[in-house]
RNA sequence: CUUUUUCUUCCGGAA
């Protein structure tokens, strides 16, 4: 059965969960006997593919059959429950796995502290980091990750570099993820110059980058509308065998737009497929704002075809982007009628949608019909921003 | 054999 949990792990690896679910079922007809692991790993298979309460429904089942949730499973759920934003079902978890004498660990409380950071906590989860020691636990690489990359996000530049520090005289040894997080933070305050240094340092080091590391610098000097040496980058990555992926281009295409080379970003669309990498809905939105931005209606529904095409269906941002798109060409009417369109296709239009028609009804002296549409929005429960 | 950390479009947070 050991030889099974790997198959399901890989099939949910994969986002395969449905599959890894109908395997188990076929198998329990004939015989076989499903032990905690395998549940752990389905478990964990719904939370990444973002099916939380089939998770939950698993636990359920799991005891059914005679399985106590260990520790693996707790955290696996509480995690999972975590990322889909359901941190309350998370909590009441946590108090059963405590109240039922299963001890968290340190895995438990890595997730814990990354929750906090995620919820801008951050103070809470430097206290929690600073407990961890007297409750029996020494925190691990993944601790000082977590904290480092709260620290960053939130602009606490010093207290970051402090706890890098530290990290480093207590003999924690950096890698890859430190050295990315450290990265991408330099990016983000448009230090580039140190963040490249920072790469060429980590080599001297003996950690070698990889494709996150290129990403993100080349997304932040993209984002700096350094596009060529983002360009020169990618073709570093190349050269060193690191396959680029779908986020890769995705930052390229973006940058390219950026300085408008639009033309040159969409031939990247082809350059992806002919590396079987599948151009996904950023991908499209991308080009699609470039358009817009430029004014050209034609091509900005085109675009949008294409992504249908390949079989996307638009979400809340593409619909967004095109309403911009007419706006800035003065086309209030078709804006409003796809805002309009938008709770048939499942997508409730955010304050992002109506705010530029009703910018650009106001600015051309039609402040009637924007008072209007606003006493509309408000009354479908939109928030204004 | 299973669980925790890092990268892309829109938005938000802060001002």
């Amino acid at each position: 059965s050991v030889t099974f949990n790997v198959l399901l792990h890989g099939f949910c690896k994969q986002g395969r969960v449905e599959e890894a679910t109908s395997l188990l079922e076929e198998m329990s007809g004939n015989g076989f006997s499903p032990n905690r692991v395998t549940f752990n790993t389905l478990i964990n298979g719904f939370c990444k593919a973002g099916e939380a309460s089939k998770a939950a429904e698993l636990l359920e089942k799991m005891g059914a059959e005679g399985f106590e949730p260990d520790v693996i499973t707790y955290n696996t759920l509480i995690s999972g429950l975590c990322r889909n934003g359901k941190s309350q079902e998370a909590r009441r978890l946590l108090d059963e796995m405590v109240s039922s004498d299963c001890v968290p660990d340190l895995v438990t409380y890595n997730s814990l502290i990354n929750v906090m950071c995620k919820e801008g906590k951050v103070e809470e989860a430097r206290e929690l980091f600073n407990e961890l020691t007297s409750k029996g636990y020494e925190p691990d690489i993944y601790t000082h990750n977590i904290i480092l990359h709260g620290l960053c996000r939130c602009d606490k530049v010093d207290a970051a570099a402090e706890l890098f520090g530290e990290m480093l005289a207590k003999g924690c040894v950096p890698d890859i993820v430190t050295y990315n997080v450290l990265i991408d933070s330099f990016c983000r305050e448009g230090r580039l110059n140190r963040a490249m240094q920072l790469l060429r340092e980590m080599e001297n080091k003996g950690c070698h980058p990889d494709f996150i590391t290129y990403n993100t610098l080349i997304d932040g000097l993209c984002k700096k509308e350094r596009v060529q040496e983002a360009e020169e980058l990618f073709g570093e990555m190349n050269d060193r065998g690191i396959m680029p992926t779908v986020i890769t281009y995705n930052s390229l295409i973006d940058g390219r737009c950026n300085v408008g080379r639009i033309e040159e970003a969409t031939e990247l669309i082809d350059e992806m497929f002919l590396k079987g990498l599948v151009p996904d809905k950023v991908t499209y939105n991308c080009i699609l704002k470039a358009f817009c931005k430029v004014g050209n209606i034609q091509k900005a529904t085109d675009i949008i075809q294409m992504m249908i095409h390949n079989g996307w269906d638009p979400d809340v941002v593409t619909y967004g982007t095109l309403i911009y798109g007419l706006c800035r060409s003065g086309r209030y009417e078709p804006a409003i009628k796809i805002l309009r369109s938008m709770p048939m296709k499942g997508m409730l239009p955010e304050a992002v949608a109506y705010n530029p028609i009703l910018r650009g009804l106001c600015m051309r002296q039609r402040t009637r019909e924007a008072m209007a549409l606003y006493t509309e929005m408000l009354e479908q429960g939109v928030a204004p921003t």
